[in-house]
Order: C-alpha cells, then sequence, then structure tokens
DNA sequence: AATGAATGAGACTTCATTCAT
DNA sequence: TATGAATGAAGTCTCATTCAT
C-alpha cells in the first residue's frame, strides 16, 4: 500500500459509505502539493490566495477542504510524518547495532525536515500552530526515545540525553542556512550524533 | 570605549560633521533599547508602531533615524556583533588551549543569540535582512575560522570543520524550542562541540 | 382541501401539462418547510447552505425549485397569507359587529406575523422582495379595507383611516422587540386599534 | 452651548492635555457625517469602505476613530439621543399637562426616528449592535418613564403601559414604509398615543 | 525634528451562485 | 434530477509607510 492509497482509504474511513467525488479528490491533492511547493517558497505563513493559485482553484476551496491553516499545514505533512514515525521499529530490527538504527532514523528525519523549508516554523511552539507542533512530536519523540534507549542500553551513547531535547536540535540544525549550499544540516547532524558517543558531556 | 559610546561615535563617523542634537541622540538610544527589547518579546518582524510606543516616541521618528527595518536590526544588534567578534583573539591569547578558547568563544555567541529570541530569523538569508546577515557573517566567521585552525593545528579536533557551517549550525541550536524549557540550547551546543572532537564522523 | 394540498395543486397549475415527479414533489415540500424553520431562527436572509441542509437537500436543489430567494419566501408565506384574506370576509359575516370583526381579523394577522420572526424585514419595500411585498399587500390590503369600511359605515371608528397605512403599523408594531419578553406585540396593536375608536386623531 | 461644542469639550476632558488634531477633528465630524448618510441610504451594515468613500477618507481612518461598528453608530446617534433625553424634563415643566408633554415628547422622538432609516436594525436587540440597543433604552426609557408617570397620576391616561414596550412599539412603528409615502409614522404614533387614553384595554 | 493621523494595499473569510458529476 | 464542490466577489481588518501639523 502507498502512502498515497492510505489517505484514500483513511478518507473512506471516515465517513463510511461517502466517497469523495474524484474532482475533490484530485483538488485536495492538487492543494496538498501546492501548499508544499509554496510553503518551501514563502514559508508556511504564505497567503492563501497564492496557495489557491498555485493548485489552480478558487481561495474557497481551499477553505473547505482545510479550515484552518493548521489544518493545511497538517495535511501537508501527516504521511511523512507517519512513514518517520513507522520506519523507527523497523530500523532497530535491522540494523546492525541500535547507535546504527538511530543514525539512519535519525538520517531520515533529517531528510525530511531539509526538504521543507517551510517547516521551521511549524516546529516553533507559539506560532498558532501548536496543534501540528504537538503532533510531531507526540508522534516522534517516542520513536526517538525507544531508539536511544536501546543504544543506551548497548553502552553505545551517553545516558544522559533527551529524546525531545534531541529532537529539538536536530530540528534546529535542519532549520538551514537559506540557501547557502556551504551549510550541509546533514553534517552537523553527524556531529551532533557524534558528540552523543561522547563518554562524559563536553 | 564602552559599547555605547562606540555607537554613537560611529553614527557621527557616517554623517562626518554634523553633531547630532542631544535629543535625536536620545531618541536613538531609546529605540535601539525599545527595539530590542520588542524584538525579544515579538521577533524582528514586531509592528513599528509597537516599538515606536515602546520607545515613547511617533513612529515617523523610527523611520528618521532608521529609514529601513533591516537599518534598526543592524544597529541593534551590532554593539554584541563586535564584542563577541573581538574577544575572539582575546580568549585565544588567555585561554589554557585552542580547544578552550574556541569553546569559550561559543560559549560567548551562544549567550549573545539566547536571550535574543527574534534573532534566529534575522540570520537566515533571503528574509530581507541580507545587509544583517552579511555583517554577521564578515564578522564573526572570521574570528571563528581563526579559533578553529589554532585547534586543528594543535591536534586537537578534527580538521574538516568549516567556520562558517559551524556558525550556522550552532545559530541553528540558538533559535531554542519556543519556552519549553526542556530544550537547552547550550547543552546541544555542547554536544555539537563534543563532536568535533571525534577523530572520524560518525 | 388542505394548505399543504393547496400549495401542490398550485405548482401544478404554474407548469400545466407536466406532473412532478414524486421526489420533486417531496422535496419541495420539504425545502418550504425547512425553509419557514429556518426563516423564524435566522430571517430570510438565512445562507441558502442553511436552508438546503434543513432540508436535507443539495443547494442545486434549491436554485431548482425556486430561482431566486423571493421565489422561496414567497411560497414560504403564500399559504398563510391566503388562509388570512379568506378570513375577512368570514368574520364580518359571523361577528356581532363589524368592529368586532375588524379586531378579530388583526389578530389572525398578527398571530401570523408574530411567529414569523424574518416576515418583518421582507415586508419592507427596497429590500429584494418587493414581489413579495406586492403580493402580501394586494391581497391582504383589500380584506382590511372591507372590514375598516364596514366599522366606519357603522359608526365605530374613525372614518380617516387608511387600510394600507394600518396594515403597515400593524406589522411594524409585529416586528417586535428581539427575544425580550417584556414586548408584547398584540398588546400594542390592540392600543392602536383601541385608538380608531377616538373620535378625533390624538 | 450647541451639540457640537459639547462633543468637543468632552473630548477634551477624556484626554486632558491632547487637543485633537485640527484635521483629526474635521474627520471625525466627516465620518459622523457620512456614516449618518449612508446609513439612511443602506443601513447601519453598509459597507465600511463606503463609509470611507463617502468621507473622503482611507478606510482605516475610519477604524481609527471608531475601532467598532458599534462605536461609530454609538457616536453617530449620541447627540440626538442626548438632546432628546434632556427634553423630557424640560417638556414636562412646561406643557399644558403631563398628557400634552408625553404628546411633545414623544413627537421629538419619533422625529429622531423617522429621519434614521438604519436606525430600526439597531434598536432591535440581537443584532451585534447590544451595547447601542441599550444605550438608547438606559437614556431614553426612564424619562419616557416619568413622562407616563405624570400622565398617570393626573388620570389622564390608562395606569397599566409601561415604558419600555411603549418605546419599542414607538420604535417600530417609526419603521416605516421603505419610501412608501402613503405610510405616515407620526399618524400611526397618533393613534397608539390615542389609544393610551382609553379607560380600558380594546 | 517629532508626532501620530491618514492612507491603502493586502490578507482573511463568507456565502450566493454556478456547474461538473 | 439531485448533489455539493468550486468559484470569486465582497466584506472585514491590519499595519507599513507617508506626510500634514
Amino acid at each position: 500500500m502507498t502512502i498515497r492509497d492510505e489517505g484514500v482509504e483513511q478518507a473512506a474511513r471516515q465517513k463510511a459509505a461517502r466517497p469523495k467525488r474524484a474532482d475533490a479528490q484530485r483538488n485536495e491533492q492538487a492543494l496538498l502539493d501546492a501548499a508544499a511547493a509554496v510553503f518551501v517558497r514563502s514559508g508556511v505563513e504564505a497567503p492563501v490566495r497564492d496557495i489557491a493559485a498555485e493548485a489552480g482553484v478558487g481561495m474557497g476551496t481551499i477553505y473547505r477542504h482545510f479550515p484552518t491553516r493548521a489544518d493545511l499545514v497538517v495535511a501537508v505533512y501527516r504521511h511523512q510524518v507517519e512513514a518517520c514515525a513507522e520506519a523507527g521499529p523497523v530500523l532497530l530490527a535491522q540494523a546492525d547495532s541500535p547507535h546504527a538504527a538511530l543514525g539512519q532514523w535519525i538520517n531520515l528525519f533529517v531528510d525530511f525536515l531539509v526538504t521543507k523549508h517551510g517547516l521551521a516554523a511549524v516546529l516553533q511552539p507559539g506560532g498558532g500552530f501548536d496543534a501540528l507542533h504537538s503532533y510531531f512530536l507526540d508522534r516522534l519523540v517516542p520513536v526517538c526515545a525507544r531508539l536511544l534507549s536501546a543504544a543506551i542500553d548497548a553502552g553505545e551513547i551517553r545516558a544522559d540525553i533527551d529524546a525531545l531535547e534531541l529532537m529539538y536540535g536536530i530540528g534546529n540544525l535542519c532549520v538551514g542556512a537559506g540557501n547557502d549550499p556551504r551549510y550541509d544540516a546533514r553534517r552537523m547532524v553527524g556531529l551532533l550524533i557524534a558528540g552523543l558517543r561522547q563518554s562524559r558531556p563536553a
């Protein structure tokens, strides 16, 4: 089942017998795509009109599908957050060591974040996207915590690391540096993870 | 010479022979203080009116002293950037080791950033504050680079670290996590710096 | 013949030889009932969507049956206007005196108006419901005029009262006072009718 | 002291030492005049933009002077409400009888209402102008009550009349009939007042 | 030089109406 | 025929910036 299929199935579950009209489905997807593109370009605070134009629909259509801006933002990122969350246990089972699994999972997370420039603002609490913020944390922090625990239990990393804080740190490193190619979020995150291996705090 | 004096002197330098009226000087300083306070509270995109109110002046006065928002933002942070830049060589000369000097200098930088909540946005290129962005980098990256070189030459840290990138990384870690007290930027930066000591990338 | 039957018959008359499909008939009646309910709740300017939802039909169905809002409003109130109009002659024939008949008929009219909160706006000319406005007046003013004449001829009331004006006055008194229970439209209308008995204007 | 003078003096009292700029005063008055005109034409729900255009000012100017629509509506009618309220005791002292004073005062009230077509909507509770509604009632009902009491005490009218209800009734009669010249609110109110003299309810 | 009133572009949101399904 | 998704005009309100005083 693809990510898209999952979304369709879920919609079907929510309203049982009423399948969405084909054009409405197309519009919803067009909106998600358009919003993702505009968020990258102008951030999640981009004018609603811009998103509508990008999707080729009227403004009212956005409000029909996503009554609040947060609804739209959540929808845009939900699939990827889910996929990331679900990858945690899988990696832990497959990798050579807990620390390797942690590193691979964090790479997944970073991959997600660095391609979503507008996301950084969303991850800051207090910006009116608290529901979204909570969703991200609720879903991902436990996954990270489990990976951390395993690595700690294996004696591979320091024991004084908090998953929430680490997620924030990684998220911040992925805020990036505009389009400055000299900044590589992945490399910086690598440095952070390397720091975890230290036997004592610096 | 105090930081305040320096600012005034510089303003004088810009417009050569015309000494500012005493009340104009007072207003300019009041504006800098007010803007700094408002930036912390509401970010650098805070309404001009709020800054004017905080300073107790009319809005026109802001535009007279700082024609663009970037002018104001630069002015607000210039002093502290200067102080931070000048501390680099001093610390290098005084500290026990280049790595220790680097750590101390980065602590200074972090201290600066974490108390300036609105600053994070400013350090992102493309936000209309490019002049400010350049100023920060032009002034601080060389200082950081010199400290890094010294530590590398002393064999204390990895040799593949770029000063610009490190500054971005630290800046990002200082973006914070809203007011979530569970996130400690200093601890995360510590982790990053610890990572520098690793002999190989993670 | 019931009021409901009459409405259906009339609809059939309008489109001569084409009998309406049973479901279309059901929809039309559901719409009339729903609109009446919504008009009471939210006035005749209530969103079309609310009426459609109340009736359990799509919005397009409303536009099919009642191309303009006025068409719907007229249809909603037509039955009751008819019933009121037809009661006039009956009351005149049955009551003890013309003045008594007038009072009873006005009571009928008031009963009608006070339970139709949204109606007041409709009775104002210029609100885009002029056709409806005309219908009300065309149908009811002659009835009222006949009752007035009879009472005047019997020497029971002043002779300088115009039926149209009186209808407007009564309609206005029935506008009410929001939900303020201290206002009783019937009592005020009673005062107005009492004023009719005066031998001279106040 | 004219009504206008009073307004100016009051403004001066409110903010002590800060006299309003001459142009601001002009604008405020222009807005009141424009709003009054537009209210007559289009009702108190008229678009803000229309009022601004009528006054020849920007929309923001309206919001500066009158943050909410209710503020504007209250301001538009305040002077006249005040004048009407203050006339009550004067008329009572001067007229030949309490009933005559009542009639004269009601004439004043009617004069006020019939030239303010948009006002009717405002006097209905629940329309979002409750503060204004309250203001009207708080100010005028006691005046009316005193006139009624005097007339009742003099044995000139029925004793079972409530001032609030009477005000509502008069207000409703003044709602008018669009521009239909055949309806004369004053005549209808006269009928109502005549009804008061009846010894028993009709 | 300082003030803050005025401006008006721009963002948001609602809802009557149309039209693809 | 019925549906309700889509449209976009129209209205509200905010705030950066200008400019009369």
